[in-house]
RNA sequence: GGGGCCGUAGUUCAGUUGGUUAGAACGCCUGCCUGUCACGCAGGAGGUCGCCGGUUCGAGUCCGGUCGGCCCCGCCA
């Protein structure tokens, strides 16, 4: 029979409950976590959001109390009266274990089914089922560990905002449809048929043209959503620290971010030093093949492709050749070196070589086309030592990709963080911020065969390259810049164009039109026509900065309720379809399939 | 759009060459137990082998399709 709470009132938290607290009559509320019962006396560990206290109830001292709890079983929910006292035998691996709540009165407020899996961190149960019961999934420490984790950190970053002068402004979830970038989740117009709303996939032009209006300091913690296929870092709905300023210089950006960032960190009990490392994409590439470069570790590419000239022929190489040294990689088995080989020509490698490094030298398969001198030579670039284990790429750039990076960098790259995660090479609990500039403003899309930019259309142009923007697109470098966390890209942003000639420029050598431009933008680049500051920003994935600092690997962990990889709530069941009603008020038939 | 792994009790898994009544652990239910803390002991219930079709005397097992989960490539201005 259920109880009703009736005018009681909590009084204190399961967890919070101390050797301090001994003597004090309490009032507890939460779920049943275990119990365990030896007749006259029946222990019932109770538990809240802050963790868990020991109720024991004594069938000679506290009758009704026992006897109402001899018919709890888990997750029921219940309220116990009682005293804090201290423990005969305390257990020194909870919190509360030196003392615990001798029951007097115990309040039944409501059963439960048996859970579907066991309310701990430690868990067999598949993320299948965790999501389809993820209201039992989120009573589990980890995951309300991490929401708090969460909390804490938008928190900090509000109050960090706030005192360095940002307001805080919503922008419009009914935005209109962008034809380029990710592809957008349309929302369909019951006024006006045959129209779509967008949700954002951010709140881009909007902060800019709340710059326009001189609000000159604006964040906001802001939803986005990109319909694209998802991983275990992307979800189609996300949140971004998105911020913005005017008259900004690139410096003052990097400052803001990095004092809300040393906020943050801080209050989550870890150390950052100020200010971040900074890095030319160029440099980056270059020197870890990738532009999110996990600065942790060492392991720098090297450009080994002139060793590889007497192999030419017989290797086929028609490009250059990147190589990384592992120290102790020789450990690695022949599988685990097999599998990274692969990898790199998965990825686009037209050549991928091991080099073993035992006491006598250099051992590889490489000996014979190079010339064991010329081998010897390349490992002594590499400062390969006993034990090391070398990998080497080759590959060729096709057309108009020769304008970008050496496509055989980013394969190296890749080598690099394998080799680094297999061998253990990668530092826990270190915190490598970086900023990275320079990068090019356009990229060449090899899909559509024309150059796009890198970044989005309104991120500012280098002043002397802008006369090569029709000429020389490959060359001109954008007023972008990255924030980049243990090889995570956190966050990017850029000082934009605020002048119309200018984006104007931009939009011809994208090959737009004028009337294209107009049609897609025309509101926006009129606004820059009345009075537009300098102004830049950037936005931060917060779902990747809290997994980072919870140490999660999915961003799955810390959002209450996720989507799967094919974007859907399967406690939700959503998507789901609509009746015929519906869809009638927005004039919309569905295709039929096939 | 492509590749890989997976789907059997509430949960996590095992299941031989295709062969009689599909097993284990945990959980659940009943009873006993005054110091447990993953309590213990005794007993018990619990299955559309994801779904559809095919091969076969016979399919959890083989084949085709389909649905769902995870990881990766493409994609994510």
């Amino acid at each position: 029979m259920l109880d009703r709470q009736g005018d009681w009132k909590r009084t204190n938290y399961c967890g919070d409950l101390r050797a301090a607290d001994i003597g004090r009559e309490v009032t507890l509320m939460g779920w049943v976590h275990r119990r365990r019962d030896h007749g006259q006396i029946i222990f019932i560990d109770l538990r809240d959001r802050s963790g868990i206290a020991q109720v024991v109830f004594h069938g000679d001292q506290a009758k009704d109390a026992h006897a109402k709890a001899e018919e709890l079983r888990g997750e029921y929910v219940a309220a116990v009266r009682g005293r804090v006292v201290r423990r005969e035998k305390p257990n020194p691996q909870i919190p509360t274990g030196e003392v615990e709540v001798l029951a007097g009165e115990l309040r039944l407020l409501n059963a439960a089914h048996a859970a579907p899996f066991a309310i701990e961190d430690e868990i067999t149960a598949s993320e299948e089922t965790r999501l389809r019961f993820r209201y039992v999934d989120l009573r589990r420490p980890r995951l309300q560990r991490n929401l708090g984790l969460r909390h804490r950190l938008v928190f900090e970053m509000r109050r960090a905002l706030d005192e360095l002068g940002f307001y805080e402004i919503e922008t419009p979830a009914l935005a209109r449809p962008t034809p380029e970038g990710a592809r957008d989740y349309l929302v369909p117009s019951r006024v006006h048929h045959g129209h779509f709303y967008a949700l954002p996939q951010s709140p881009q032009l909007f902060k800019q043209l709340l710059m326009i209006s001189g609000l000159d300091r604006y964040f906001q913690i802001a939803r986005c959503y990109r319909d694209e296929d998802l991983r275990a870092d992307r979800q189609p709905e996300f949140t971004q620290l998105d911020l913005e300023m005017s008259f900004p210089r690139q410096d003052d950006i990097f400052e803001v971010i990095e004092r809300v960032l040393e906020r943050v960190w801080v209050a989550t009990g870890l150390a950052v030093s100020r200010p971040f490392r900074r890095m030319e994409y160029r440099d980056a590439m270059e020197r870890y093949g990738s532009d999110k470069p996990d600065l942790r570790f060492g392991m720098e590419l090297r450009d080994v492709t002139p060793f590889f000239d007497p192999a030419r022929e017989t290797l086929r190489i028609h490009g250059s050749v990147r190589a990384v040294a592992a120290p102790g990689g020789a450990a690695l088995s022949r599988k685990q070196v097999e599998e990274l080989v692969e990898m790199a020509k998965s990825h686009g490698a037209s050549g991928a070589y091991a080099v073993k490094m035992g006491p006598e030298g250099a051992a590889s398969s490489l000996e014979k086309p190079l010339g064991a001198e010329n081998l010897r030579a390349m490992t002594e670039s590499l400062g390969a030592k006993a034990g090391d284990l070398i990998l080497a790429v080759a590959a060729a750039a096709g057309g108009t990709a020769a304008k970008g990076p050496d496509p055989a960098l980013p394969i190296a790259g890749h080598l690099r963080l394998g080799l680094a995660h297999r061998l253990k090479l990668v530092p826990q609990g270190r915190w490598e911020f970086t900023w990275l500039t320079g990068f090019p403003l356009f990229e060449w899309s090899e899909t559509e065969k024309r150059w796009g930019s890198a970044q989005h259309p309104f991120t500012g142009i280098v002043e002397e390259d802008l006369e090569k923007l029709e000429s020389a697109p490959w060359e001109v470098r954008s007023k972008g810049y990255d924030l980049v966390l243990n090889g995570v890209e956190l966050g990017s942003g850029s000082i934009r164009i605020h002048r119309q000639d200018v984006q104007a420029r931009l939009f011809r050598a994208l090959g737009l039109s004028d009337e294209e431009a107009r049609h897609r933008f025309g509101f926006f680049l009129d606004a820059l026509t009345y009075g537009t500051p300098p102004h830049g920003g950037i936005a931060l994935g917060l779902d990747r900065m809290v997994a980072l600092l919870a140490g999660e690997k999915s961003i799955r962990e810390v959002i209450a309720f996720p989507k799967t990889t094919a974007a859907q709530d399967l406690m939700a069941d959503s998507p789901a379809t609509v009746d015929t009603q519906q869809l009638d008020e927005l004039g919309i038939r569905i295709k039929e399939s096939g």
